[in-house]
RNA sequence: GGGCGUUUAGCUCAGUUGGGAGAGCGCUUGCCUUACAAGCAAGAUGUCGGGGGUUCAAGUCCCUCAACGCCCA
């Protein structure tokens, strides 16, 4: 069999996908109880970034996990129609025909962005793929689907009917260039240098008087209706319930009294805006104002803002307000002002507060639950830390405005009656107004929130409000594992949701894991330009090494600073593992008579591989179990790297060599045979192509029971594989053989030139090991042959190594640079004499002897004669030089 | 302004009940040893951010200061 030097991967990738899929492998099987992980649903509009592939990578190893322990495992995938980003996208392209929705209409915007959704909202599903995903595909939802909408108005009839949604006049967050309302969370701040204007407002009583407001936003004084100051305020006492002329208006506005104002702020007295300014909405409300609107949704002033106004812009009005202030006189002075500003989170334009009709959900009533779930541990949150954060939120949780001012969505179904005013809400338009019977009814132009319908997904996507065999079997689902910034968002508002409709928990685990940032530090972003394309890695290096990268860089809950030099970790033991298997194929062409495993006569190195072996599986198995993937990763790594290649392979190739049939060179196939296939059981979930590949191969040489690694058995660690003397034997053997390596190297000995040693031991064990195994030494040190024992001589002149309390001699026939062996020699003494007088001076120090745990203090018994032994042999060694 | 996080080898980061400082990459030296140079072998490298405290014992617990980052208002 022909097998390429370099693994590629791009072919045995694709192949093996496309294998399970085909095979209907990512269907949950069997009986007993489910594994289930949602997908939080990427936007329809999306493309895989860095992010998705952290967050995807991490979902496919906890299922594939699950799958091989043989629990019926579901991964249910989807996507989001994210309303403003995909209307967005759409617009854009109207915007190069040299058109917009407004000219074309919501019927035809909306069949451009079904047409759009069709033919390009597959692109990250098949993204998915190319990195692995073991979704069931088959169970594929989006938001907009029939489905989906059905709970979707389901919900809102019945939260409405419940009293928890109604419609009200408030002042939201509005995005003048989205012409939307935004929620509290889709405003990013930004602390932004501007200026604080002070603007002198005459008293209305015709005297040369004033009052000095200050403000950052001039151009709303247009819609001031009072002047505020705060009651405790000693220097404005007497100008409560004045009156002031507002300028450039002649409106006459009063001065009132709010604790609200800040004594500090500008001169102590601000204007009220009410229908702009979200604390002046408040104001407001308190003292029963007039809310003055002076601009319309594209933040444009109208009519009420003064003829002379009307039609300018913000920025423009700003600046003419400005300019008839000073040459009235009544700007008195500018200062430099750092305030936060609001930022819509799609399109950067300045947030403008608004005063509008929009429909809100009472969330206090829904929280009180979620509050529990999570206080009692029915949910937990991993790392612990983001539980405080979720509390936070809850127990302050606000009104949730869910109504959005675009076309893309679901819209929301109520009803008026354009006769009467009549509102009717209802899952299925009426045709009649049940009030005065007219057939002219309308529906509310807008449409829901983005999040109204994935705050639904646990259950909108198993077939809710229908009991379908799906709910009952995967409801309540248990890993949730997503990004910490969309805990308000996404996760809350699904506990919330899913304990109000069904009554149940819609998980039990929460993995929060980090933000994946460039090596600056920064958030890998479409904007900043930073974000590489994980496609274009897959192509380079291939998924698995992608994947084994991510996690192997990721600690649970940490942030990922990516580069793409952490790819080399990947690619490279993707192809370490490949040439693994490819010296396995090169040197067994199959098993003669294969043995049982009993029936193997196993030798040191055999035994030992087992024993690591099941180490590993035991401590990949917790790791996996905890979720602490990059632990399970690195120990993973370790074993097959190191262990098994750079040990237990090396010392298989004498053995191979032996004659055909020899029981020596048929255990050491069996057991290369048999370690590679179970290494890539303990790997698959985190690499599963390569390992699908690898094992399907083996399979052919070496009878295993499944028929596909994607579903084969997760190992289990047996105790009898685990032989604490075994491991301690080879380690001796292994210390052994690095130190005479040392001794090599030393003085610059080549590769070819076997070597004779001379090990002085301190016990008949010893001497027996190494005569058992002469051939390690040979394979792996280069050593010729080697004499062991208790009175052996020490050959003169000769370099020496001493392990733990064996002295090893390495002869020189040549000459021996004396003065650079007694240097090399007195360096390790002095480090040894320094550790001695460490664990000396714990010894000595009887409140350690007393309050220390008594294996503690063995255990330094133990090492200050280990050290105390090795010290004096080198010492000893030390003076035979001279 | 409030909350959270980070600070350990040149870089990116592990380090779970306090008890001999680790990984990957990088670096030095020698090797094309027929699985792998994307490799092998041998090495060097840390006042565990500063200060204080608890303890026989602190990277690990407590207090404090500093720098950086994130979230919320």
């Amino acid at each position: 069999m022909e097998i390429s030097k370099t693994y590629s991967p791009q072919d045995i990738e694709k192949k093996w996908y496309r294998y399970w899929e085909d095979a209907g492998y990512f269907a949950p099987k069997g009986e007993g109880k489910p594994f289930t992980i949602l997908i939080p649903p990427p936007n329809v509009t999306g493309i895989l970034h860095i992010g998705h592939v952290l967050n995807n990578t991490l979902q496919d190893v906890v299922v594939r996990y699950h799958r091989m322990k043989g629990e019926p495992t579901l991964w249910l995938p989807g996507v989001d129609h994210a309303g403003i980003a995909t209307q967005n996208m759409v617009e854009k392209e109207l915007a190069k025909e040299g058109t917009t929705r407004h000219e074309i209409g919501r019927e035809e915007l909306l069949e451009r962005i079904w047409a759009w959704k069709n033919e390009k909202g597959n692109i990250i599903i098949d993204q998915l793929k190319l990195l692995g995903a073991s979704c069931d595909w088959n169970r594929q939802r989006f938001t907009m689907d029939e489905m989906l909408s059905r709970a979707v108005k389901e919900v809102f009839v019945s939260l409405y009917e419940d009293g928890l949604i109604y419609k009200g006049k408030y002042i939201i967050n509005w995005c003048p260039r989205c012409v939307t309302a935004l929620a509290n969370d889709e405003v990013e701040h930004a602390d932004e240098e501007g200026k604080l204007w002070y603007i002198r407002y005459p008293y209305a009583d015709k005297s040369d008087r004033y009052v000095v407001i200050a403000t950052t936003r001039p151009e709303t004084m247009l819609g001031d209706v009072a002047v505020a100051v705060n009651p405790h305020d000693s220097r404005y006492k007497e100008l409560i319930g004045q009156e002031l002329i507002l300028p450039l208006t002649g409106r006459s506005i009063p001065v009132i009294a709010d604790d609200y104002v800040d004594k500090d702020f500008g001169t102590g007295c601000v204007k009220v805006t009410p229908a702009h300014d979200p604390n002046d909405f408040e104001i407001g409300r308190r003292h029963d104002l007039p809310q003055l609107l002076v601009m319309d949704e594209y933040a444009i002033m109208n009519e009420e803002a003064g003829a002379e106004f009307a039609g300018l812009s913000r920025y423009q009005c700003r600046e003419k307000v400005l300019e008839l202030l000073q040459q009235q006189g009544l700007l008195e002075k500018i200062e430099k002002h750092e305030h936060a500003v609001g930022h819509c989170y799609r399109c950067t334009t300045s947030i403008e507060p608004y005063l509008s009709d929009q429909w809100f959900v009472k969330m206090q009533p829904l929280a009180r639950r979620a509050i529990e779930v999570v206080e009692n541990g029915k949910i937990r949150f991993q790392p612990a830390r983001w539980t405080k954060v979720y509390m936070h939120w809850m127990n302050n949780i606000r009104d949730w405005c869910i109504s959005r001012q675009i076309w893309w969505g679901h819209r929301i179904p109520a009803y008026y009656c354009e006769n009467c005013g009549q509102m009717i809400v209802a899952k299925e338009a009426p045709e009649r107004c049940d009030k005065c019977d007219s057939r002219r009814l309308r529906q509310d132009e807008d449409v829901l929130d983005t999040w109204f319908s994935s705050w639904l997904w646990p259950f909108s996507t198993m077939g809710w409000p229908d009991d379908t065999p799906d709910i009952k079997r995967f409801l309540p689902t248990q890993v949730l594992i997503t990004a910490p910034e969309i805990i308000y968002l996404w996760v809350a508002r699904m506990i919330m949701s899913t304990l109000h409709f069904k009554d149940v928990i819609p998980f039990d685990t929460v993995l929060l894991h980090g933000t994946v940032r460039d090596d600056l530090g920064r958030k890998m972003s479409k904007s900043l330009g930073n974000s590489p394309d994980p496609i274009d890695i897959i192509d380079r290096v291939g998924a698995d090494a992608l994947r084994f990268s991510m996690i192997f860089n990721t600690p649970k809950g940490a942030d990922v600073i990516y580069s793409d030099a952490i790819l080399e970790t990947g690619r490279n033991f993707t192809n370490k593992i490949w040439n693994a298997y490819r010296f396995i194929m090169m040197n067994i062409e199959g098993i003669e008579g294969l043995p049982q495993r009993e029936e193997l006569e196993l030798e040191l190195a055999d035994r030992w591989i087992y024993s690591r072996l099941a180490e590993t599986t035991l401590e990949a198995r917790n790791h996996y179990e905890n979720l602490a993937l990059n632990d399970a990763t690195q120990a993973i790594f370790h074993f097959i790297w190191n262990d098994y290649c750079s040990w237990y392979i090396e010392l298989a190739k004498d053995r191979l060599k032996e004659d055909a049939g020899s029981s020596s060179r048929l255990t050491a196939k069996y057991v290369l045979l048999d370690v590679m296939q179970a290494s890539m059981r303990l790997l698959h979930p985190i690499m599963p192509h390569i390992t699908e590949e690898i094992w399907q191969s083996i399979k052919e040489l070496f009878p295993l029971p499944e028929e596909a690694l994607i579903v084969a058995e997760f190992p289990e660690a047996k105790d009898a594989d685990m032989q604490p003397a075994i491991r301690d034997e080879m380690a001796l053997m292994q210390e052994s053989i690095s130190a005479i390596r040392n001794l090599r190297k030393q003085v610059n000995l080549p590769p070819a030139t076997l070597v004779k040693i001379v090990a002085k031991t301190a016990d008949d064990a010893q001497n027996a090991l190494f005569e058992a195994y002469q051939g390690y030494f040979n394979r792996l040190a280069r050593v010729e042959t080697i004499e062991s024992g208790k009175d052996v001589e020490k050959p003169k002149p000769a370099i020496s190594a001493v392990v733990r309390n064996i002295e090893l001699f390495l002869p020189l026939s040549g000459l021996l640079d004396i003065e650079q062996e007694r240097e090399r020699l007195q360096k390790q003494i002095d480090k040894l004499e320094k550790d001695l007088t460490g664990i000396k001076k714990k010894l000595d120090n009887q409140n350690f002897i007393q309050n220390a745990k008594p294996e503690v203090v063995a255990k330094e018994r133990g090492k200050y004669s280990e050290v105390k032994t090795k010290l004096e042999l080198i010492q000893e060694q030390l003076q035979d030089l001279a």
